[in-house]
Order: structure tokens, then C-alpha cells, then sequence
DNA sequence: ACCGATTCCGTGGACGTCCTACCATTGCAG
DNA sequence: CTGCAATGGTAGGACGTCCACGGAATCGGT
């Protein structure tokens, strides 16, 4: 079945291909690329029998983080970074299967907070616990290589214009 | 502006709550989706103009490389470990391009083979070059750390069930 | 030679992401 | 106080990914 690296094979091409300067900067790319491509499918796995995705978790755990249990759905995007149409389909989602509320605060009309129900509340707190026991505890490096693989993409993402605080 | 980084935002929110075990695997599996994100960034930025995506250049670059500049639709599956659906929506797109042609061999006609056409090997050639020229060849990091990031998640993919070659 | 299992590809739908465009509310300049 | 720009959210569409299902061609055991 799977009888060859195909990250492997690219470099080999590359290289023979005359672009040896590019090669390990591919390798790192598509290494990077297929790494995270097999942590969210493990961690949606897990996800997967509470009714929820990724980014629907994420969305959950910052709800269930903040103070009020709610948060403005523009602070979701920017906390996430991601886009805020993205937030606004996954909390309807999310609405739709009981697990968030959308609220107007008097104060400011033009917001839409999202709130945790009670239902999200345990839904959550069930998900985190699987999530930490199944995936988060033992993500498939020694804690040594956990921490140095972390601070290496720290650099990268630093590089890339991304606010990183040093431990 | 960016004021926080939010995976140590979340890390320290681990550790209070009490998950001080999964909270390196969490920063890790992170730091790992966050550090694709901004390079797909950049590489669709660069690939934009070209009027591919990385999926739809992945492609293109393994069908340069093959010696008939043509391949399997499931093979073109199996190399990329996507499904066999998502390689026939790209090579849909990629036909209507005018970068690809499907051919139905003789031989096994259940198959379909994704062929080159002249404006796609000069399409994959001008966007290589672009991309090793802006991303592969500085993608971040120093050499050394590109190296070693490569060899760290060479060992998470293997013990995630890829196929993994030692340099 | 036949019939069932397998292989290969496609369709339709769900989900997530981004982009462009649009609407409502708010706040400020004059 | 009036008009306009800025802010916050949503609608529609393109793209990519996966899944469940189905049709066509081939292979293989009897």
C-alpha cells in the first residue's frame, strides 16, 4: 500500500531537478502540511461522537474560557484568526444544535455575542476531556521533542509575522 | 494590533484549569495547524497569479514529473493522500483551465488517465520557479532549523502510521 | 461462460475557508 | 441635527475536503 514516502520522493526530485536550493524548504512545507493533515484527523476522531468539528471546538472552548460565557462574534474571528464569515457559519451551526445562543446587546446593536447553553456547557467540557486523554497527552513525539518542535515553529511563525511570547 | 499570541493564551488557560499534561501536546498541535496556515498563505499568494492552487499545482507538478506526463486518476489520489473525490473535482477545474486533458485508456477502460497539455507544463514550470524563488527557498527558518523541524515531524508522521524514509 | 467481488471513477451533500458585496447601527464632523 | 464614514455582522459564491452512494469495467472462482 503505502510503500513509499511520498515527502521522500518530492526531495529527490527536486534535487534532481536542478532546484536543491528549494528542496529541504519543500520538504519542510509539505512536512508541515501532512503533519496537520493527520492531527485533525485524529483529533476529529475524537470530536467526531460529540457532534462537533475542529473549529466548532474552538469556538466552544473560548466561550467556555470567558467570563460571561459569551463573546462578540468579531473577537471570535480575531482570537481564531480566521475569517468572519467563517465564524458565522459555525456558530449558526452551533445554534442549530442547541449549543451556543446569538444575543443583541442593548448596549451596542451592531454586535451579535454568541453564548454557551447549558447543553454547550457539558458538551464541551465532555469534548476537552476526551481531547486531552486521547490526543493532547500523547500526540506522538517524547515531551523533549513535543517542546522542541513547538518552539521551531515559535521561529516560524514568527518569521511570518505572527505575535509569539517566548516561554 | 496583534496584541496576544493566542497558543500561549491557550496554554496558560490549559495549565489553570488543570491540564498541565495535554497542554504542550495542545501548543503543539497548534502551533503545527497555525504554521500551515500562514504557509498556504503565502504559497496561494504566490500561485494566485498562475491561476492555480496548491492542490491544483500538486497535481500539475506530478503529472511534469512522470515520464508520459499523464497519470492515474487514483494515483494521482494515492500520492497526495487525498481522496479519489477530491482529485476529481481539481482535475475538473484543471480540464476547464485548458491545463489538463482526461484520456480513457484502452486497456483498462474503467480508467482515466489527467494528461498535460502544452499550456500546462508551461504553467507548472513558470509557478515551481516562482515558488521555489519566494517560499521554498527561504521559508523562515535557518537551514539548520529547517532540517531539524523536517526530522521532528518525519518522527510524528511515523508514529502516526506514514511511511516515513530516514535521510 | 457465467456471476459475484473488486476496482475505478463520478455525483450529491455536508462542512470549513476565503472573498466580494451588502445592510444595520453607531459615532463624529460640520 | 444632519449626513457620512467607520464598525459589526451576514448573504452568496468559489474552492477543497470528506463521506455515502451508485454505475461501469474488469477479474476470478466455479
Amino acid at each position: 500500500m503505502t510503500d513509499r514516502d511520498p515527502i521522500a520522493e518530492a526531495h529527490h526530485q527536486w534535487v534532481e531537478h536542478g532546484w536543491g536550493d528549494a528542496a529541504d524548504g519543500m520538504a519542510l512545507v509539505t512536512s508541515i502540511t501532512r503533519a496537520q493533515q493527520l492531527l485533525v484527523e485524529r483529533v476529529e476522531a475524537v470530536l467526531r461522537p460529540h457532534g462537533l468539528t475542529f473549529a466548532r471546538y474552538e469556538i466552544l472552548r473560548l466561550l467556555a474560557f470567558s467570563r460571561r460565557r459569551s463573546m462578540a462574534m468579531s473577537r471570535l474571528g480575531s482570537l481564531l484568526q480566521v475569517h468572519a464569515t467563517s465564524v458565522t457559519s459555525a456558530v449558526a451551526r452551533l445554534e442549530k444544535q442547541g449549543l451556543v445562543e446569538r444575543v443583541r446587546p442593548e448596549r451596542d446593536r451592531r454586535m451579535v455575542l454568541a453564548s454557551l447553553t447549558a447543553k454547550g456547557v457539558t458538551t464541551i467540557e465532555a469534548a476537552t476531556a476526551d481531547l486531552n486523554a486521547l490526543v493532547f497527552t500523547s500526540p506522538g513525539l517524547d515531551p523533549d521533542q513535543v517542546s522542541a518542535t513547538t518552539d521551531l515553529l515559535a521561529s516560524l511563525r514568527s518569521a511570518h509575522g505572527d505575535t509569539v511570547t517566548p516561554r
